[in-house]
DNA sequence: AATGAATGAGAGTTCATTCAT
DNA sequence: GATGAATGAACTCTCATTCAT
């Protein structure tokens, strides 16, 4: 096997683990297992722990960039719509998810950052990196909503793009809490009425 | 001593302790070492480590009522000012902590709740107990304000308490993920503007 | 058990460990069940494995001071007879412990000391200290013979005795690399043949 | 690269490391990067780690035995100053790499012999020979002394030369557990005294 | 009520060695 | 002859918890 595929099978096993089990609660052997090879050859990939969980933040970013903001943003025309598709392609993950094995898991983002937000400027920096990657796209939804003088806020689409990614870890912070996939419907409507009312 | 006064030195170590270090990464020596007792006294007081943390977050809950939600709502009449005080208690508070030992240390509540939620329901009940309580607080502001006719939503006040909530939730995940306090800050604007624009 | 008790069984296992295994080569599962106690309780009376290394040497001096110098020096006057026995209980129990397990053993200290000198600065200064120790009880007995007047060098007292020291450290070094206790009756004569030829 | 070339860079990365870092303490990962090539190499070309340690103290002997005894031996008439360029040149080359790196390493053959000599007997036989070997250089020494009429001793040769073996031992074993080459230079004049008072 | 001492289980990490090419 | 990749076993050390007093 390439060394490629390797960290991946690592990686994708660690975005499941820490998404569902939290950072701490997994371990290295759980961890080695799920990505199906002995725990040294883990070892031989990532100098660490850590080091899996800032490389693991990262793929997540790629992964979920593609199937929920990429793809949502090209089979949209309209902001709005764009919006919608974002919020609902989540919705339907989490909720195929939970009702697969019962657990409604949150944001893998905001899940791991405020675990280790204190104890590693790594992972902190790679949180704070992911969320600058979708404030790019909550950004442009909010010029085009500008464009089109849809828009409620006079202020500026950075901001307002910030305020997206903080509605979106909300919401996903309490469907968490609440154990409740549906919470993300209400969170959608949210996002549109806080834009434009 | 009495049992109630060791139980306090528990919770309120236990408090500080699953705030600035998570819940995982604090261990039973540390929490009994800041408590100023025996390991073994801990554990004559409550049967586990997840007993403590279901106890500290329903402790939490008094101690932020009083000095946050009660103080703010009784100090001010206008209810747009309410809100302001809350968040402004709240950011002096980081701020100060911040300042004292480089730690911005986000929402006890959420931090404990995002971590646990699917390991622990208990910790999971407490923290949703907690954010009904502090819901009731935003509550009585969205219906004051609406009273005025200075309300922009045409939302039943209970929704609009939870989107309070959710943003106080994410104001302090944001502030703690970009260790950063004065975010808090942006949070409160924003929670004056979703509501009277 | 008094925690100074579990202490010394901790030590006396490391102390035999160490000395027939190396440091390396012993391991905290091997040593906590030599001690007779669990891996965890080890590490509740020492912080890390290099600590009980330091304490273990310490110990050791305090062991072999009375039983080979303290005993030896007393039970003689001529101080070469003193030097004599020191060298006699050594080989005693070199040979003994040889005959019952067929390992010739070395010198705890040169052992250790050697294998960790540029490793652990603790150690090796331990390991000096304990040098030291023994090196005054060498000074006394060449002192003495000074004062009769049969001593061939005229050198410093501290330097003669360095030398002894030295002679000890090669006489088991080499009984150690040739598995024969044997060698130690050489370095017996070699010792006295030194200081009054 | 021919067989040989490759057996010899593992071997000197051998010794090196083995020299500073004791056999337990260098790993293969550590050996095989010295030795500039892959792992899996340096198991073509021997068997075990073990199996490198014999090797690499039979090859530190050849690589000692020209630079320290035969140069000493040829560039000297007298043997008491053979003995005494014995002694200088190995006082230099452990100042010199002391100077560089802040290391006294000891001797080589002592450190190995000592760490393994009842954990492979295939090194302890090494270490044995290459005592052997020095002895042959310092047993002709002696004999010259003894032809001269200056030996002070009526012992057989053989004796002598392990008692100079042992004092070379000594010496590098304290020059390491005081980190301080300058008691090599001591270590000369007791070897000298020993012979000739 | 309180505590000094102890522990089974398991944590993350590293070891010498081997496989497949 | 050489190497990238893999591994079972073992490493030091720590965990939440309990015992005996």
């Amino acid at each position: 096997m390439t060394k490629q595929d390797t960290k991946t099978l690592i990686l994708d096993a660690a975005i499941e683990l820490f998404w569902t089990s939290s950072y701490h609660a997994t371990n290295m052997n759980a961890l080695s297992e799920a990505a199906g090879m002995n725990k040294a050859t883990v070892y031989q990939h990532f100098r660490s722990k850590e080091a899996i969980a800032i490389a693991a933040v990262d793929r997540a970013v790629e992964r979920t960039e593609g199937w929920v903001f990429t793809d949502s943003v090209e089979q949209n025309e309209d902001p709005l719509d764009q919006l919608a598709e974002i919020y609902q392609r989540i919705y339907q993950s989490h909720k195929a998810l939970y009702e697969a094995d019962g657990m409604a898991r949150g944001c893998p983002f905001v899940n791991i950052g405020v675990e280790l937000a204190l104890a590693s400027n790594g992972v902190r920096e790679a949180v704070n990196k992911a969320f600058a990657v979708f404030e790019g796209y909550y950004k442009d939804i909010v010029e085009a909503l500008a464009d089109d003088g849809r828009l409620k806020h006079d202020l500026p689409s950075a901001q307002l793009a910030r305020d997206l990614q903080d509605n979106m870890n909300a919401t996903l912070t309490a469907s968490k809490v609440k154990q409740d996939p549906e919470v993300i419907l209400e969170g959608a409507k949210r996002a549109r009425r806080y834009l434009v009312g």
